[in-house]
RNA sequence: UCCUCGGUAGCUCAAUGGUAGAGCAUUCGGCUGUUAACCGAAGGGUUGCAGGUUCGAGUCCUGCCCGAGGAGCCA
């Protein structure tokens, strides 16, 4: 018996096939029970009339409990009735494993908490909604990789492992590396900047860590960033790739994930919204518009995550905002020359008061430069020999930026909080499972 | 780290300082088209932990633990 994919449920219309899955529901109505099998690609419902098959494939089907593995048997068959349209006229059932009634699936069809759901993530993992997120997430990244791939770029992944004191330690995880220490990496970019000496247009994409306390809807402490590089760059090239970079991952979102965005809830229209060109101000017109909208926000600091709300509330489509004070940002950004106070950096913020999706900007390819803000930053000078060498010989204006995947995730299935958009969070309080 | 809120059945929640309850889940029974099915019945409790006040504490007080929301922190 050929087994099928349920997703393909409808091209098998007329035919005996096999689906092999998990029981998600199982209602009953006297001689009639109507079990909804998941495999994965999708939810079926079957249908087991007493009349039709033996009383031990009746009973064997009415004791499955939720979440039991099986594979059934039948026939596919369109009914405006089923969920989904087609339904599958069972003959046998094969019963992989019953789960016992004394110990049930938890998860049930019915309202949990987040605490429960988060103890029980693992599982979780199979509801619809999460399934939905995951397909949208994988989405997102093969959308990522297909963009930098087709434009010539070379992914050269950076290293997880960092030595001692690359940017300061308070924020990064420290682990024993045998008799020395190592720190998971807060960020590949000072790796990628040697790649793009190399290979000219570059990205990485891997894991991120940052040991910052932070309990907000918009932080994890491992999360995933894709990061490219390009050399001979300027801020506007960086910001054009950006920009193209988040309009086509919507675009192919829009394209290829419309079910799941549905099964989320997800009004789509906000996201079609999301094509080109985005607006684009600088940090003094993101300053003056956050003044009139009530925030208590002065000249030379940083944005909060209030801020960052209002401002993304502005605008319908993701909104660019460049040339940040210099003291707010990291020591490498380089310098605005009609302006030295300002850094050639960009942010882009995600709309519906999503907020920071995207951080970047030009380096300082400049030798005495780059060594005085080490100087100046009171950085180890010795644990950045190796990139203060990539500007003795043969520097380059170059430029790039990060994108944080789950914050991009978030926004794009409509979700409040990015413990979601990653299969398994790890967050402040939350190391399992 | 700070502020606020919470912790009662497997889950989601209710209970004026006075007999701990409902829905779902589980078990049993009913129903030949169910749609988080429905109807009937049963089992299920160290009220987060420790102390205190009181004739009497799920409820009030103190400390602790755990979690949530937010702030700060955060390229």
């Amino acid at each position: 018996m050929p087994v099928i994919e349920i997703r393909q449920a409808s091209e098998h219309a007329g035919e005996e096939v096999t689906v092999q899955g998990w029981l998600y529901n199982l209602r009953e109505s006297g001689k009639l029970l109507f079990p909804l099998i998941r495999d994965g690609t999708g939810i079926m419902q079957g249908v087991v009339s007493k009349g039709a098959v033996s009383p031990e494939t009746f009973e064997r089907v009415r004791d499955l409990t939720q979440e039991s593995s099986l594979r059934a048997t039948g026939r596919v068959r369109a009914d405006a009735r089923a969920p989904g349209g087609f339904e599958l006229d069972i003959s046998e059932v094969d019963v992989i494993q019953r789960i016992p009634p004394d110990r049930p699936y938890p998860i049930t069809p019915k309202e949990h908490g987040i605490e429960f759901l988060m103890d029980h993530r693992h599982l979780w993992l199979r509801s619809s909604r999460q399934r939905a997120i995951l397909g949208v997430r994988h989405e997102i990244i093969k959308a990522c990789r297909d963009f930098f791939d087709d434009r010539g770029f070379t992914l050269v992944d950076a290293p997880i492992f960092t030595p001692a004191a690359c940017e300061g330690t308070t924020t990064l995880f420290e682990v024993k590396y045998f008799d020395d220490k190592a720190y998971l990496t807060q960020s590949g970019q000072l790796y990628n900047e040697a790649a793009a000496a190399a290979v000219g247009k570059t990205y990485c994409f891997g894991p991120t860590f940052r040991a910052e306390k932070s309990k907000t809807r918009r932080h994890l402490t491992e999360f995933w960033m894709i990061e490219p590089e390009v050399a001979f760059a300027h801020l506007d090239d960086i910001c054009a790739l950006a920009e193209e970079l988040v309009a086509f991952v919507v675009g192919r979102v829009l394209d290829r994930r419309r079910a799941e965005l549905k099964t989320l809830g997800r009004d789509a229209s906000k996201l079609e919204a999301c094509i080109l060109p985005f607006p684009r101000i600088t940090y003094d017109e993101a300053v003056k518009i956050l003044q009139t909208k009530g925030s208590g926000i002065q000249w030379g600091s940083d944005f909060g995550g209030t801020d960052e709300t209002i401002l993304s509330q502005q605008f319908n489509k993701p909104v660019v905002v460049t040339h940040y004070p210099g003291q707010v940002k990291a020591f490498y950004m380089a310098p605005d020359p009609q302006r030295p106070e300002l850094a050639l950096c960009v942010d882009m913020l995600a709309p519906e008061g999503y907020g920071e999706i995207i951080g970047g900007g030009e380096r300082i390819a400049d030798y005495d430069l780059l060594l005085r803000r080490i100087e100046e930053n009171r950085l180890p000078r010795e644990a950045f020999e190796w990139y203060l060498d990539l500007r003795r010989y043969g520097t380059v204006p170059h430029a790039g930026f990060g994108m944080g995947i789950e914050r991009v995730v978030a926004w794009i299935c409509g979700l409040d909080h990015v413990r979601e958009t990653i299969p398994f969070p790890r967050m402040l309080y939350r190391l399992k499972p």
